[in-house]
DNA sequence: GTCCCCAAGCCTCGC
DNA sequence: GCTTGGGGAC
């Protein structure tokens, strides 16, 4: 076992103690990823145990498509290994099991967006008020229950309104064959106590568990693990609840610190911390955990680094974003050159989306190559949507929200009287709507003259012989058939007018994301079909990187929830404002508030390995309008001596900048 | 049935 | 500031 060498004897011990309960807790950067990774290959390499009864859990699909690569190049084979995320493990086990609760297994995945579509008809449905009961946050009340694996008559008790929303929301999910995101771990879980020989299938096929990024879990993601490694009890999970930054998720980070309450049954639970930190310099580090030392509510930890020296930590104001971003160009720039530091070994970890938009124009520009990952999804677009539209349908023909989004587009003069008589007919015959097509030429009731109807039928029609398409041949050629059908150019340029160029080229960009995606299932050993596209747009996991070398050398841009796990050699922190790290809506929420996003900044700061940018404005827009910005409290936590201030400034300095600004 | 205009809210973070 | 979608005009 050549590899163990390279793991300390802490790491060495959490890799070889495959038996029972195990948690590593341990700080940033102590090789947490290295182990679960490690742990991974000597089951299968050295215990010989089958990929298929090994289970491991991360955070994002970058993670796994990470984990999965560097599993291929020292095995060689990752077929049958599953590596995935709570939500893809849930598709994968829906798939299989959902039918006992009466759904079809090619079900739809909705996205929030859909949800919000279907909450608000139901408004309509059970004629309350948008206003009194707003969509938003009863979305925001059904996913905290589900969460906590709440049903309706339970989650309801205060408020019987919101229980009939949500049970009749449930309700229409199973109508139209489609799950939410939170029913992806809620749903597993009611069927694994609710059916013991499914439950003991799985956990007995499970042999070993392991979990990355424990401290991010919910309760129900707590307690599917634990239905699954009921049988064999190897459950190992790893973490840093420093570093638990989903809360508005329904993460939980006193899932980690209760783990050994958990878990324990028969075998104790053995509990090992990894005090060496190899990521980042000295002076990274002490900044780092002088800053989130100072919340209440965490497990303390003491580092040592691993590396020497370093330089200080970089601090900057500028006047606004633009010249924030353009600094910063030039630091990568320079980076490059003189510390032959490469692009992609750079990244810029923004607090907000909107933050980014801001770089991408100045990068562009300054001609520096950047890649934005995720951020505003492509598939969030109106035009995009409509296009996933008839895939969700095709694939789901009970899909009724689908239906209605693409039955008059493009236009085929069914207006709204006419749906308004084609809906009522369907729910009257207890059909979804692609069914009731059939129907309507033998029914005189649904008071639908013959050309309507025919024209139904043709839409019927184009429906499944997509059906049959998609099944023949591959994703991406038949979505290039089925474009040229509908005439979407035509229908474009008809609607968008100016714009509509724009707008065809995202068709183009949908087909080469069908295309990334064909090499991407190839790449794991996956079958290519409809299914996995839609699995694939609704889990966002294709990684945006493809495999030309051109894009393994840009600067990413990204948020800091999104750069977790990761590390790069210079990184740089933009916005460190009040308001925007703490953001005004967690400072809103109070202490717990503000402590996650001081968890965020710590986050940040640690993806660093030698070289830390903070930079702060200040002058920025807010919904179009300028606001004055002032720096985040956390610098004030961030000892003095570990920071160069470049605009320290004296007292002259200043009065010399004052004339020159009232000259 | 379709087009077009204007009020209103917006994305904090994301599987 | 900009998108979006509801509601009225054609
Ligand atoms: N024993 C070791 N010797 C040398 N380098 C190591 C060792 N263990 C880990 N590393 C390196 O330290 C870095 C951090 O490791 P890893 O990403 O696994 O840490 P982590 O604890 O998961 O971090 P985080 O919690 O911040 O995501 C990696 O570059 C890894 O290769």
């Amino acid at each position: 076992m050549q590899f163990l060498n390279d793991l300390n004897p802490y790491q060495k011990e959490a890799v070889t103690t495959t038996e029972g309960p195990l948690l590593v807790l341990a700080g940033a950067g102590s090789g947490k990823t290295k182990v679960i990774t490690y742990r991974l290959i000597y089951l299968l390499k050295k215990l010989h145990i089958p990929a298929k009864r090994i289970l491991a859990v991360t955070f994002t699909n970058k993670a796994a498509n990470e984990m999965r690569e560097r599993i291929k190049a020292l095995t060689g084979n990752i077929k049958d290994l599953s590596i995935s995320t709570f939500h893809a493990f849930g598709v994968h086990f829906l798939k299989e099991e959902i039918k006992v609760l009466g759904y079809m297994p090619k079900f739809s995945i909705y996205s929030d967006k859909d949800t919000l579509e279907l909450l608000h008809s139901i408004l309509i449905d059970l004629k309350l008020d948008a206003e009194k009961y707003p969509p938003r946050l009863m979305a925001y009340l059904i996913s905290k229950a589900k969460n906590k694996l709440l049903f309706p008559e339970q989650a309801g008790l205060e408020d019987p309104v919101f229980r009939d929303i949500y049970r009749l929301y449930q309700e229409q999910l199973r109508v139209l064959n489609a799950v939410d995101f939170d029913d992806l771990i809620f749903l597993p879980v009611k069927i694994l106590q609710s059916h013991s020989e499914i439950q003991q299938k799985w956990s007995q096929r499970f042999q070993y568990i392991m979990v990355d990024e424990y401290q991010d879990t919910n309760h129900s993601q707590y307690i599917l693990i634990r239905l699954l490694s009921q049988f064999h009890n190897n459950i190992c999970v790893v973490g840093d609840d420093d570093q638990s930054i989903y809360a508005f998720r329904g993460a939980d980070f006193h899932n980690i610190l209760s783990f050994e309450k958990h878990f324990k049954k028969d075998d104790p639970v053995k509990i090992i911390t990894l005090k060496i930190n190899y990521r980042s310099t000295p002076i990274i580090l002490e900044a780092a955990y002088a800053l989130i030392s100072h919340n209440s509510k965490r497990h303390a930890k003491s580092v040592e680094t691993f590396l020497k020296d370093g330089e200080k930590i970089n601090l900057f104001e500028t006047m606004e974003a633009r010249e924030e971003a353009e600094i910063i160009a030039d630091e990568i720039f320079n980076g490059r050159i003189e510390g032959k530091v490469p692009y992609h070994d750079h990244a810029v970890l923004c607090r907000t989306n909107t933050q980014m938009r801001t770089f991408e124009e100045v990068f562009r520009q300054k001609n520096i190559p950047y890649r934005l990952i995720g951020g505003f999804s492509f598939f969030d677009r109106k035009e995009v949507k409509d296009l996933i539209a008839y895939l969700k349908l095709i694939y789901n023909p009970l899909d009724n929200l689908s239906f209605l989004r693409i039955v008059n587009f493009p236009k085929r003069g069914i207006g709204d009287t006419t749906l308004e008589k084609f809906k009522n007919f369907a729910f009257a015959h207890d059909l979804s709507f692609l069914g009731a097509v059939d129907s309507l030429a033998h029914k005189t009731d649904s008071d639908l003259s013959k050309p309507l109807i025919h024209k139904f039928e043709l839409f019927k029609e184009l429906i499944e012989k997509y059906e049959k398409r998609f099944q023949e041949s591959k994703v991406s050629e038949v979505l290039v058939e089925f474009f040229q059908e509908i005439e979407l150019e035509k229908e474009f340029e008809r609607i968008y007018k100016d714009e509509a160029p724009f707008r065809i080229k995202v068709i183009g960009d949908f087909i080469d994301y069908a295309k990334n995606y064909e090499s991407y299932a190839k790449k794991n050993d996956e079958l290519a079909n409809l299914e996995g596209f839609l699995k694939n747009m609704s889990l966002l996991n294709q990684d945006t990187k493809d495999d030309d070398e051109e894009t393994n050398h840009k600067v990413p841009i990204m948020t800091i929830h999104a750069s977790k796990g990761l590390e790069f050699h210079t990184v740089f922190i933009p916005g460190f404002e009040e308001g925007n790290i703490p953001h005004d809506r967690s400072i809103k929420e109070g202490p717990a508030g503000i402590e996650e996003e001081r968890r965020l900044a710590y986050v940040a700061m640690t993806r660093a390995k030698k070289r830390l940018f903070i930079s702060h404005v200040s002058m920025r827009k807010i919904f179009g309008t300028e606001t004055e910005r002032i720096p985040s409290k956390f610098l004030k936590e961030i000892p003095k001596h570990l920071v160069a201030d470049r605009d320290e400034k004296t007292e002259d300095e200043h009065l010399a900048d004052l004339k020159k600004m009232f000259a």
